[in-house]
RNA sequence: GCGACUAUGGCGAAGUGGUUAACGCACCAGAUUGUGGCUCUGGCAUGCGUGGGUUCGAUUCCCACUAGUCGCCCCA
């Protein structure tokens, strides 16, 4: 093999590719029902904007950020998800301006994120995301939640779980972050080695290590919830009734916390409930990030907004046996036998495409029966056959794949008769 | 970044330190001189991820690399 895909990328193929023009067609259309606009930002950012954005103590920063420099010697980084770009987006643009507010974005796109791959993870993967920028009123995370979930339901996604949690407001996170250090300082030795850096870098980020996760002090851990202000609980309860009044089942996890910096308030996940989704169960994720915006410099903007896994999703619909498009057969073959019906068929293919049609001929120089053989494997419903007989007749025999029946039907009703059988014509 | 397992034709999959690398599917041809899906017959890897090493000899043993799968970390 001499040339291999990169690490963790993948090919979509033909039989694939119409999955995935399915998901991006169910996506797209709820979107517009629910008022989102489509925005497309550059693959690639400052990487200042990453760090500014998602936060230099996460691991996305870290870690697994694709950066490179250009020839002008600018640091340049592959976007590691879709936010910080469309705020970024809408401060430079000053969509603050704009006469609709909020200003209600979707994206979809290739991520990057190197990584070790596993299941339902890749070094490219495709995500699509909703944000709405200029906000602060609980009904929108209800909203921008109940978006994610109808395209699961739409998509015939059954065993999926909404997990919501509110880290607070600033004010909050403060006071919950000083009684996480109160708790945790005495005894930080006894945690794991990471756990002990996060206490300075990021202490919320304890809850939610898996390797300590049995330990006393992550038990008697104080929870964010009861470290909300009046304001930020009065918030997250608002946001709760309308997930109620929305009837949307959902959980709280107090130690739902995620990995970027810039959430506060709502925070939300959806997963996978089978079995065997380990890395890959997150199918969605997203939150409230209302100092983002001011954070890159624009004005104090509150935002929200998730982002779903489109590999995810389809490895999720897969497992649960979903019922996915598959590759639409061919209207009609046109078999020809001989040279001038060749000719007769180059130039018949190209009248029934014009008519509408779906239809292809052999290219292969194949003999007729091999003919046949290719029209009933791309599933085509009639094919016509031309020899020396029809040309001589100017009729072609039509055969009915399906039935076997065949009738003779001049050259010059063809694209009417097919069309009307196949039921491409009114 | 760490760990485990794996790598044979288009796909799936057996196999052995030594003359011809099973089998199934797919594909091609023929039986059928103008007709598909069924059946039968025949064809289809000088090659066993890449590079080294051990050996008289390696697809088979060893090492490295690459890639895949899964787990950890973290996430979509």
């Amino acid at each position: 093999m001499p040339f291999q895909i990169p690490r963790g990328t993948q090919d979509v193929l033909p039989g694939e590719t119409e999955k995935w023009q399915h998901v991006e067609q169910v996506v797209r259309s709820l979107c517009g029902r629910y008022g989102y606009e489509e925005i497309r930002t550059p693959i690639f950012e400052h990487t200042e904007l990453f760090l500014r954005g998602v936060g230099d103590t996460t691991d996305i920063v870290q870690k697994e950020m694709y950066t490179f420099e250009d020839k002008g010697g600018r640091a340049l980084t592959l976007r590691p998800e879709g936010t910080a770009p469309v705020a970024r987006a809408f401060v430079e643009h000053k969509l603050y301006g704009s006469p609709n507010q909020p200003v209600k974005l979707y994206y979809t796109g290739p991520m990057f994120r190197y990584e070790r791959p596993e299941s339902g993870r890749f070094r490219q993967f495709v995500q699509f995301g909703v944000e709405v920028l200029g906000s602060s009123d609980p009904a929108v995370d209800a909203e921008v939640i109940a978006l994610a979930m109808h395209i699961y339901n739409e998509l015939g996604l059954q065993h999926i779980r909404l997990v919501i949690n509110s880290l607070g407001d600033l004010d909050s996170r403060r006071a919950h972050r000083e009684a996480l250090v109160r708790h945790f300082e005495s005894r930080i030795h006894e945690l794991c080695e990471d756990c002990q850096a996060r206490l300075q870098t990021n202490p919320l980020r304890i809850l939610d290590c898996k390797k300590d996760r049995g330990h006393e002090l992550m038990a008697t851990a104080p929870s964010i919830l009861d470290y909300l202000n009046d304001e930020s609980r009065a918030y997250f309860e608002k946001v709760k009734h309308y997930l109620a009044v929305l009837d949307i089942p959902f959980v709280v996890d107090s130690r739902l916390v995620r990995g970027l910096d810039y959430y506060n308030h709502t925070t939300f996940e959806i997963m996978s409930d089978l079995e065997g989704f380990g890395a890959g169960a997150t199918l969605c994720g997203g939150g409230r990030y209302n100092g983002l915006v001011q954070e890159i410099g624009g004005p104090e903007t509150p935002g929200i907004g998730f982002a779903l896994s489109i590999e995810r999703l389809l490895a999720a619909l897969e497992a649960e046996g979903g019922e996915l498009p598959v590759r639409r057969g061919l209207d009609c073959y046109v078999v020809a036998v001989g040279e001038q019906a060749k000719t007769e068929a180059v130039r018949l293919v190209y009248e029934l495409r014009r008519a509408g049609l779906r239809v292809d001929q052999d290219y292969l120089g194949r003999k007729m029966k091999a003919q046949l053989k290719a029209a009933d494997r791309l599933g085509a419903s009639f094919v016509v056959m031309i020899g020396d007989e029809e040309l001589e007749s100017g009729a072609a025999t039509v055969k009915d794949m399906a039935s076997g029946e065949q009738m003779k039907v001049p050259f010059g009703e063809l694209a009417h008769v097919l069309a009307k059988r196949t039921g491409r014509e009114e």
